[in-house]
DNA sequence: CACCCTGTGGAGAGCGCTCTCACTCTGTTA
DNA sequence: TAACAGAGTGAGAGCGCTCTCCACAGGGTG
């Protein structure tokens, strides 16, 4: 039944036939690659729609070394024993579904065809390296969770395209998108100050991190600048968890602190949480500011004042720039960086 | 340079010329369908491993027809100006990463690889159809947000294999995996009973979704076997924010609630900001039991009592059951129903 | 000793498409 | 009028693979 169906797939041939042309010239309709004559074109199309053509991905592939696909990558460090940040619960924090929800949208008018990927061990990796190296996929989109993921600069390797979500730990030929994360952490600072918070803290995401280095050292900069030379800090991981050890933490240290920076929302609502339970008021005790305001900025009470990342945009212009960058033939580095804005709620 | 080393990938004529054999005979190593000599296949894997050969899937695609790779569709309801089940947000609820996250990890090893399409009107619909009907994938996996969704049986009528995510809102020839809803309610009424509660309430799913409607159902039944007669409800939608709008109606129409059966993590984090906004105590005063033992679950304050959904297992068996389908001439529709637990938690 | 297996390897067609090359048919210029 | 440009079209090769057919060797059987 299923191969009947298929095997009733209409090729070019059978639309020359009933169009009375060559296959070369329904190709060259289909594909408006070279002038045919406004009657013969219109002929052509009407026997397209006749036989209900639709061009077959795998021989077109075969010829053209353009597959129409490209492999959206979420990359996560090998998963230890120990390893607190396993890639299974990735779609934990809505960050990444919403990349990809937005990478599939821009990438669907264009007819190009996004394949999930995970490389969380040395096996996946290779295997999204050969995928890419034998022309599975014309190019990739590549999310990494941590720091010296070895994946951007193998891609690099196979010579395919490849745009990076964010800045890599290590400075290699790669376009990316990224977000003005020091920018961002200032815009906190200075709301945290101007509200009159007097005792500074930060949790920030693992050091090694670009993203989240420049948060911390935007946020102590922009803070210094206003005469607090030294804002103390803890290191979380960026899940909801580590945002409670690491509020726990910083209030242990720092008992009097009233104004609290998290480098992401999810860690924001574990921090808002175990303030909740040292009986600390958030806003009027403790003021906090996240980052991302990702939808759960929406589901804290008090509901999260956070700094804005355009994630969608954000992935929106990698589908661009890659789509452009299979389609030059001289492939360039581009990079471009996102301004982030400050989304006041309730909770500083 | 991306081009020269794409042509620098080996073919079989290459590795049949280093192994001193014929093209017919390396091919038949690779795929291992016939009888070949033990020399000649050690022979073989050699200049395989030398030459780094990797087939070609779009020079295989041609002729078997088939593609390696399955469509992972995610279906919504068209986006009406007024609509509020938009599937931009789709990714907020873990739910849908956490399928698509195990769909991926299960398909990987047998080397199929998943194509990620939305579906949410018209013509994103007929695009999904059209990918499957001319063979561009082997199988679909599909996940319907909504009742009454139309894409299932289209992709019926392609005559490709397909596997659903919960039984379909009207009876068709598909494989699904589901859940026995109606049991994982019958938990929770159960269990809110034997805690003492005197007053129950529920809030629902969408009503002509099959699982809501089983939910309430069982929780209904449950609850009558135990005298009590009648139990009110209030629908939701899956979201947070319906969650929040379901509690505050269910509240006022019977102010003296002390348990309340919700059909989701996600509105369950709701229903407890609003009870608590209420001067309500969880589970003092009101006992919650959410469903799906989403990552949100530990999420509230208090950490929610909440029946078990496997998804990530119902997921992997969806993608076990479509390989199956895929490889089977005579393709059978078949049904997984999986067990739900209750998890105790602090919220009842 | 002829026969026919069975087990193994090679030759070659052909999957559906694109693209180069050559051809025809205009219309234009010397 | 001859020569030529240019535009539109067709013929056919070939992308890398699988798979059907066929050839052949070696060994058992009547």
């Amino acid at each position: 039944m299923s191969k009947d169906l298929r095997r009733a797939a209409p090729t070019l041939e059978d639309v020359a036939k009933v169009a009375g042309v060559s296959r070369a010239t329904v190709s060259r309709v289909i594909n408006g690659k070279r002038k045919v004559a406004p009657a013969v074109q219109e002929v052509v199309l009407e026997a397209v729609a006749e036989t209900g053509y639709v061009p077959n991905r795998a021989a077109r592939s075969l010829v053209t070394r353009r597959t129409g696909t490209v492999a959206v990558v979420i990359s996560g460090a090998d998963a230890d024993p120990d390893g607190e940040l396993d890639l299974s619960g990735v779609f934990s924090d809505p960050f990444f579904g919403r990349v990809v929800g937005s990478l599939v949208r821009t990438l669907r008018p264009h007819d190009v065809h996004p394949v999930l990927m995970f490389a969380d061990d040395e096996q996946t990796r290779a295997q999204v390296v050969s995928y890419l190296r034998f022309g599975n996929a014309d190019g990739a989109l590549l999310v990494s969770t941590y720091a010296d993921d070895p994946l951007p600069e193998a891609l690099i390797g196979t010579g395919s395209p490849i745009v990076l979500f964010a800045r890599p730990s290590h400075p290699i030929p790669a376009s990316y998108v990224d977000l003005a994360n020091a920018d961002g952490a200032r815009l906190a600072a200075n709301h945290l100050l101007d509200r009159g918070c007097r005792t500074l803290g930060v949790i920030s995401g693992p050091l090694d991190v670009p993203s989240a280095r420049d948060r911390l050292d935007g946020f102590r900069d922009a803070a210094a600048r206003r005469g607090h030379a030294f804002v103390p800090s803890v290191a979380g991981s960026f899940t909801f968890e580590s945002g409670e050890t690491a509020m726990t933490e910083l209030l242990a240290a720092t008992p009097d602190l009233d104004g609290v920076f998290v480098s992401n929302d999810l860690m924001a609502q574990g921090a808002i949480h175990v303030l909740q339970e040292h009986g600390r008021r958030v806003p009027d005790d403790v003021a906090i500011v996240g980052f991302d305001d990702s939808p759960v900025a929406l589901q804290t009470r008090p509901r999260l004042t956070t700094v804005r990342q355009p994630v969608e945009q954000m992935a929106q212009e990698m589908a661009r720039m890659l789509l452009e960058q299979i389609d030059a033939d001289e492939p360039a580095v581009r990079s471009s960086i996102f301004e982030p804005v400050l989304v006041v709620r309730d909770s500083a």
